[in-house]
DNA sequence: GCCAACGTTGGC
DNA sequence: GCCAACGTTGGC
């Protein structure tokens, strides 16, 4: 199974927006960038996520589950992009701050401190694990 | 196919 | 609200 990181702004689509919209989940859509859409690809149903709100706490706040792989995202003009389905799992007891991702050397290598912009991040299972754990979950 | 101009993202 | 980093667009 692979871990992932998606963000998005809390403004525009929340950590409570997603638990509200349980067990049947969401399409996440919008992505509009190559390197997201290879990672968005790549998922598989079971994978799990890390989800991230941007901007406005800048924190690893909750858990979700891929429910339904990569397929055509109907926003897309242009018909190259996709999306998959994620729904809910958990919300981290304690949420993992930008700050404390940067302050930790063992997670200096995270896609999210190298490369802030990219919307769809994969996360090595030893990163997981560590946020996991500072976390509280 | 190059590259300047422009738009967007996201941390600060 | 600013601006750096990055991706995309479009003229040549």
């Amino acid at each position: 199974m692979a871990y992932w990181l998606i963000k998005s702004e809390p403004a525009s689509w929340s950590w409570a927006d997603q638990v509200k919209a349980g067990e049947k989940g969401t399409n996440w859509n919008g992505v509009r960038n190559h390197q997201a859409k290879q990672n968005l690809m790549a998922m598989q149903i079971g994978d799990k996520a890390f989800f991230y709100h941007s901007n406005e706490g800048k924190a690893i706040i909750g858990i979700v589950e891929i429910i339904k792989p990569f397929y055509p995202d109907p926003t897309d003009p242009t018909g190259k992009f996709g999306m998959v389905d994620v729904r809910a799992v958990k919300p981290l007891k304690h949420p993992v701050t930008l700050e404390a991702i940067k302050a930790d050397p063992r997670l200096k290598d995270m896609v999210l401190v190298n490369n802030s912009r990219l919307s769809v991040q994969p996360v090595a299972d030893a990163e997981w694990k560590i946020i996991c754990a500072e976390g509280g979950v």
